[in-house]
DNA sequence: ACCCAAGTTGTACAGTCGTCCAACAAAGGG
DNA sequence: CCCTTTGTTGGACGACTGTACAACTTGGGT
């Protein structure tokens, strides 16, 4: 008569671990760190129970990492390592210094997870490679971008200025959107980039 | 006979909200906001008993915002908001990006007091402040530092500029200094100053 | 139809958390 | 000397923490 109602989904084990990385991510955005917690996790990944994070990931830290890898290949999308090496460093911009992506929520998430990298050697060393692989991205893209001058200096140098302009940028921005707006840092990256590069902006003559 | 001997000294009100500050930022450096607990905190301060945070501060929470305007204050030293607005760019550069500065401790910290930024409206607020000064005081030094010259960007656009680049900087190096050794740093600060300023780095000719 | 591997549940547990508050003690003024 | 102000103590409280684990359910394979 009445058709079986299973009490729970199963779903394998891959499946699961993405649906708690997800729920993971939005508690850390809602509420950093502190929101980070067991029964936070298991309600936003719809109701789940309070065992699945340590039968998938063993701990509450496992997790943590997986979030922490998850939310940077993100970050990276196609510069991601393990993907090619090109960047538009234009789109990287505007991807980076979106209204999208410069919110309190995507600080409280970036904040959180940097402070586990300072405190999880394992988590360091992962930082070590994504920012490696970032940086040679970013070197590919001045380099396409250059065509063939020779830079003031060596391109290694700019990167890890443009790198660290664009993370600070980022980060003035998400603590206070009204006072940096997102024409503020747009200009600052060009105004860093085509002096060192000639024009680039796009719809600039 | 026997000399009394007090069960605990009493401090003025003053001395002590001083005390549980400074304890409150040891315990931020230690573990950040999951470290800003107030056994720890009563605890760093000297074992005082847990009421004098609620006492002093009214909450754990008024403690953080004390402890966030203190911070600031050092970090900003004389370009603090009441004091002058003068700042040396070379004294700041090699402030901010010194080895005593660049540390995980002081990551954890930051990335902390940031996170409440981010929740709290007081403190965006108060952050709002000191950035209004900050950048301010930054412009004054670019001025003295130009001395009369025509800056080829606005002088508003270029302490944008500065100040995210110190911070992007200083984040990249905290998260991993062995990637960003303090001569990169240094040398990404005066490739984009001198640029727009000319010849200022300490020791060139 | 059954079975079993694999995914899931929910509670027990021992801690830790922040706040409250009534009692207490120190130190300065009289 | 005592008295009053004001800083301090430390336990009670309820809520929440991460992990372990035994029991249970599901769904695919046979």
């Amino acid at each position: 008569m009445t058709a079986v109602r299973p009490k729970y989904r199963r779903y394998s084990a891959e499946d699961r671990r993405q649906m708690l990385i997800e729920a993971g991510l939005v508690c850390l955005a809602d509420g950093g760190i502190t929101g980070f917690t067991i029964d936070r996790i298991c309600a936003a990944a719809g109701g789940a129970s309070r065992g699945l994070v340590t039968h998938h990931f063993g701990s509450k830290q496992g997790l943590l990492r997986a979030c922490y890898t998850t939310a940077y290949d993100r970050l990276l999308g196609e510069a991601a390592p393990g993907k090619g090496t090109d960047a538009d460093l234009t789109e990287m911009i505007e991807a980076l210094l979106s209204d999208d992506y410069t919110t309190p929520e995507t600080l409280k998430a970036w904040l959180a997870l940097w402070g586990e990298v300072a405190n999880d050697p394992d988590l360091r060393t992962e930082h070590r490679r994504y920012y490696d692989h970032y940086r040679d991205s970013v070197i590919a893209g001045l380099r396409k971008e250059a065509l063939g001058r020779t830079l003031p200096i060596p391109e290694t140098a700019l990167a890890v200025l443009f790198i660290s302009l664009i993370d600070g940028l980022w980060l003035e921005r998400c603590l206070d959107p009204d006072r940096l707006s997102r024409e503020d840092v747009r200009r600052a990256c060009y105004d860093l980039l085509e002096t060192f590069l000639g024009p680039m902006r796009p719809g600039s003559t």
